[in-house]
RNA sequence: GGGCAUGUGGCGCAACUUGGAUAGCGCAUCGGGCUUCGGACCCGAGGGUUGCGGGUUCAAAUCCCGUCAUGCCCGCCA
């Protein structure tokens, strides 16, 4: 199923195809060239363009002006494109207004609430993991761009034909969580607080202790005895853990972020997942265990055998990679190693499931591993999709390498890094360690971020004429707070990193969630005063397209379903951020210049696009994991 | 030392994967627009050697080589 913009596309190549192979066969021209050569055309040269006439010249050294125009003018027009011409080299098209509408309306029709999504999955299921926050602190405004990422991610995934479940890692063995752990035992304060801010802050003042007096050696001490799992210091840990990701799931779900699952490291370590992982590594030969030397009693990998698979192991420092370390506890990319074959299924692990929450605001039930509960089943997936920041590529390159070199290639290409940059702050960091995310003055949690971006929309909300109920003002400044933050990270494209800055936040100007939901409401606002109820358009309806802003409007209504799939291919949301943004401005320059309700002759079909605007707003927003509110 | 990412008007971004027509958008600045469907809006103006230097090409922000700057990674940390 493809969409309106796609179709034309299609057409149009078809179009071309016919009279590039009639006439230059001999150029040897694929499909694929013309697909490639065919964009929106230039303003005021038509609608839609090839320059496949620069690619054939180059092999026939012809003047493509000449060839544009042999083509131009050897098409048989269809219905849909009604004439071509050339100019400057170009093959430029004109699309009949009246049928694209017919086009775009009878698929909002037949599709409705799934207009903007697509067959691409074909319902392949993907685990997605994000954001594994360490369960000991609160969610930084770092971890809430990877949740944001990795839940739009999710939804267009899902919008996009996957079978998508969302999963959550939780490291709970974790040096930092001992430290942790080593506060709660000696220190004195106690909690009284948001658990998570309380412990991330008891986490900070342990390391300054650190700094001054000799903890490690218990701190290592503790960290073994957690490992050992059935330990006191294990039970104690692990509800620790437990308090702490509780209290960071209330801001996950006050964002509106939801999972299915919950795997927690010392589950992994309980099922045996890593004994299978290395089990099966040393069986194919891929991993040894080292006798003597430098490495001795340790299981290593050689990169040398993966030398080639990318660059970054041409020259490593080290070749030999420790999987299990002397004193026989395994390393990160070791664990990583055993669970990605856990998520594809390669082992299996008894897993054992409670239900965290009986059912999350999404209506979902979410389900965490335990030491004790029932079974069923999570992972076994084709593909897993990995939100993990962009320092971590290397170990998530070896991860596939050595996946590979044990046979698994197939799997090993279906893990996908969205890899993003680092969330800064001006003029610091946000180390967990020093406690940078505490700030001055103001934190950089998630909490305090959502809670001010609220109370200045709720400023706004207050001083707003059109909301009349003033009981919905808290629902809706929550709404617009949640999407101001959401998109403000969504609009940057993931690899680049970004300096927060508390100005751009608060601000809900034109490049804004606000900016494109206030579409929404004024869209809505229209369609109510003309008591508008979705009906079939008549011909003449169709006909009512004029050009210029009718039509421009209808063609980007048009793309809303190849923009979920660039999206989704991609993995990066702001493809759609950049789409929204477009179809409200040029929303809003309609709005101005075009009637609706005394549009006359044309009132029905602006209705319709009015509606139509609004269904996609609202759909895209809500891949984004944003709401629209009715008033605002 | 090696690898990766980033570098685009004063500021924040888009276009780079797939080379195409005049490099788009927002903020800020300056000037306009509400007795007409909601001003969280719209219209107009000024502001660019796309870090720098080469190369390929009819055509380069985009591809290649080199170079500079910034950040990250190259651990028996995770």
């Amino acid at each position: 199923m493809m969409g309106p913009s796609q179709q034309v596309r299609g057409e149009f190549a078809s179009l071309i195809t016919e009279a590039v192979k009639r006439l230059y066969s001999e150029a040897g021209i694929s499909d694929d060239q013309i697909l490639l050569s065919i964009s929106k055309a230039k303003p005021g040269s038509g609608d839609i363009s090839s320059s496949i006439s620069f690619g054939i010249s180059k092999q026939l050294k012809r003047a493509p002006q000449e060839i544009a125009k042999s083509i131009a003018s050897g098409v048989k027009f269809t219905k849909m494109i009604t004439s071509m011409k050339d100019e400057n080299g170009y093959v430029n098209a004109s699309i009949n207004e009246r049928e694209y509408a017919r086009l775009v309306f009878s698929a909002i029709a037949e599709r409705g609430e799934m207009y903007t999504s697509n067959s691409m999955g074909k319902g392949r299921k993907v685990l997605i993991e994000f954001p594994a926050v360490n369960p000991g602190k609160p969610w930084h405004i770092g971890h809430l761009r990877n949740a944001i990422l990795g839940d739009t991610i999710a939804n267009v995934m899902a919008a996009s034909s996957y079978n998508v479940e969302r999963e959550d890692y939780i490291d709970d063995l974790g040096l930092q969580i001992a430290e942790s752990l080593w506060g709660y035992m000696n220190l004195s304060d106690k909690p009284d607080k948001k658990f998570d801010q309380w412990l991330g802050e008891q986490y900070v003042n342990v390391n300054k202790i650190m700094a001054e007096r000799e903890i490690k050696p218990q701190i290592d001490a503790l960290a073994k005895r957690m490992e050992e799992l059935d330990t006191k210091e294990a039970r104690e840990a692990r509800s620790l853990s437990e308090r702490c990701v509780k209290a960071q799931y209330e801001t996950a779900f006050n964002y509106g972020i939801y999972h299915d699952v919950m795997i927690w490291e010392s589950d992994i370590v309980r099922a045996k997942l890593l004994a299978k992982a290395m089990a099966m590594g040393m069986e194919k030969g891929v991993f040894e265990k080292v006798t003597a030397g430098k490495y001795a009693n340790c299981i290593v990998v050689n990169l040398e055998k993966v030398k080639g698979v990318a660059k970054d192991f041409e020259n490593p420092s080290e070749d030999t990679k420790v999987l299990v370390r002397s004193n026989g506890t395994a390393t990160y990319v070791a664990k990583d190693i055993a669970f990605h074959m856990w998520k594809f299924g390669i082992i299996k692990a008894d897993f054992h499931y409670n239900v965290m929450l009986e059912r999350q605001e999404n209506g979902k039930p979410l389900y965490t591993t335990a030491a004790s509960g029932s079974d069923a089943v999570f992972g076994e997936a084709e593909v897993a999709v990995n939100v993990i920041g962009s320092a971590q590529r290397y170990p998530q390159l070896i991860l596939k390498a050595v996946l590979e070199l044990i046979g698994y290639k197939k799997e090993s290409s279906n893990i996908v890094h969205v890899s993003y940059g680092e969330v800064g702050i001006e003029g610091g960091s946000l180390s967990g360690r020093k406690g940078g995310w505490l700030g001055e003055g103001k934190s950089f949690t998630a909490d305090t971020l959502l809670e001010e971006v609220k109370a200045k929309a709720l400023e706004i909300v207050n001083s707003s004429e059109k909301i009349t109920d003033k009981s919905k003002s808290g629902e809706i400044a929550k709404a617009v707070a949640i999407g101001a933050i959401k998109f403000e990270f969504l609009r940057i494209a993931p690899e680049k990193r970004v300096t927060f800055s508390w100005e751009r936040a608060l601000n809900f100007e034109s490049s804004s969630a606000p900016y494109c939901m206030y579409t929404y409401a004024r869209s809505k606002r229209i369609l109510e005063k003309a008591g508008y109820v979705a009906k079939q358009l008549s011909e003449a309806d169709y006909g009512t397209v004029e050009r210029d802003l009718d039509f421009e409007l209808l063609k980007m209504i048009g793309e809303a379903q190849e923009t979920v799939e660039k999206a989704c291919s991609e993995y990066r949301p702001n493809v759609i951020t950049d789409y929204l943004l477009n179809l409200s401005s040029l929303f809003s320059r309609f709005y101005e210049k075009m009637p609706v309700i005394k549009g006359g002759n044309a009132k029905d079909l602006r209705l319709a696009l009015v509606s139509a605007t609004m269904g996609v707003t609202k759909q895209a927003l809500s891949l984004l994991g944003i709401d629209v509110v009715d008033y605002m």
